[in-house]
DNA sequence: TCACAAACGATCAATTTCGATCATACTGCA
DNA sequence: TGCAGTATGATCGAAATTGATCGTTTGTGA
């Protein structure tokens, strides 16, 4: 990875929340501590961003305070590191130019970094994701109409006639709450109905969540296995449930490579 | 492959992403290493793009365009102490509860610093207004669904078939490029698709304009003076400007109290 | 206050990228 | 055909970047 495109993965993330930890730098990016404290040398010199111990934070403290949505932000840390690999799985899925749909959701929210040194057309209901591409990336960005619901951080509209179904794209990306042998499950209502909106207008669907969500259940069942076409998730997964997968057809990428030191931090 | 040829690639690839590489170029181009080199090089004293170690990236020198475009920027500090006070009377007809339309424009972007204090159903193609509201208020936000265009800062859909069409309201603000016997006069042709979408959704147009707009002349013009409710100015507004909205039945407020010169203390 | 762990800065080796040079291929022209 | 002049590709030493290591500094909690 190249100087410039560190510099904007970095960036990036400081604009996301508030301080941004130098390991966590190191995640986005594959690159050494050493180089990402290069890094925010060069960037604090440039005035870009501001130098803090442990990490950088934006330089701009009373802007910024976040998007209203706290339980965005307070989802926002738990497995960060796993959601990022997995979100930069998804993203190597991605062809320059070809289109994609990406579901509202903390892990596919962490899309947006690695979606800033491409461009291709993206369309979302997700209006913290649609924000960050607009501001960080020269993607085009296409949003649905509607209501913008906090809580959830999505744009819904009860209405079936909307923008929604004049764009198609080849995959869709999206996260769930659960993922167990009845299919995708989620637990808001108002998540089911956005994504339900979505589901039909991509070919392939391409399910983004960490191993944890194998063991949840939840209520409501979006879809079924034979719908998904791709699974990606941490190797916390077991064979059982990769398994399960493999039965169903789907098919399923492993995000390695932060997984070791991630393991032990597991537990806290 | 001709020099020219691969310039026009390696130019074309820069607009694309943030950086590219010396090894994609020479991909793209089917060429060497030491030619790509030689191109960037060219290219380089030409101020075409820059060179950065590892490849090349765009020219614009201040990166970060930031969500507010630069037109949007420029505009923002012009007559900004007019816009403000214009759109504080714009707010003040304002009811709590009564759902209101919001065009996208630097003067009606001042609104939201009004109406953070208020709670209302807010509809808007402008991006940035309901970022602004979504994280500075508690009024209930809606957007169109579309491209967001980064120039324009609007959301707009080809589409005839938005959620536009289901939402309703008593008034909507809207600024414009210019204001005459004509009507209402916008220079760029985004602008008037868009605001056209949004105007039968309402029974009252209120148009923000400061004065200086009763003098600009514009190529477009999106309704006549008889299909505006209210304007709102600043008191720079000559007479036979007022009486000319008078003849057309337009009711008219002049914003003042902070409608002064430039330099007066607006900020405290 | 002290001990410990995390974070930092400096250094060095390995790798990548750059710039200069030279040989070769191509073009226009006599 | 022969002859510049230019463009291209290849090679090699120089310079920059990167990742790992190690000793030092800083912050935390007993």
């Amino acid at each position: 990875m190249h100087e410039k495109e560190r510099h904007r993965l970095i960036l990036s993330a400081v604009q996301e929340k508030p301080v941004v930890t130098v390991q966590e730098m190191v995640d986005l990016t594959e690159s050494s501590e050493a180089t990402i404290r290069r890094d925010i040398a060069a960037l604090h010199v440039q005035k870009r961003l501001r130098r803090v111990r442990g990490g950088a934070e934006a330089i701009s403290p009373p802007q910024f305070i976040g998007l209203a949505g706290r339980p965005f932000s307070v989802n926002e840390t738990l497995h960060a590191a796993q959601k990022r690999a997995i979100a930069r799985e998804a993203v190597e899925l991605c062809k320059d130019g070809e289109p994609i749909i990406i579901n509202g959701g903390t892990t596919t929210f962490q899309m947006v970094h690695f979606l800033a040194l491409r461009r291709m057309p993206i369309f979302t209901n997700s209006f913290p994701i649609a924000e960050h591409l607009l501001k960080h990336s020269k993607n085009a960005v296409m949003v649905s109409g509607g209501t913008v619901y906090r809580e959830q951080n999505i744009i819904l509209s009860p209405f079936d006639n909307d923008v929604t179904r004049n764009f198609y794209a080849r995959r869709m990306f999206m996260g769930a709450q659960g993922l167990g042998p009845l299919g995708l499950m989620e637990g808001d209502p108002l998540l089911i109905q956005a994504e339900q909106k979505l589901i039909d207008q991509a070919d392939e669907l391409v399910v983004l969540v960490d191993s944890s969500k194998f063991r949840l259940r939840s209520s409501l069942i979006l879809c079924g296995l034979s719908r998904i076409a791709t699974v990606i998730t941490d190797d916390g997964i077991e064979d059982r449930e990769a398994k399960m997968l493999e039965t169903a057809g789907v098919s399923l990428i492993v995000a390695r490579g932060l997984a070791g030191r991630e393991e032990s931090s597991l537990q806290a």
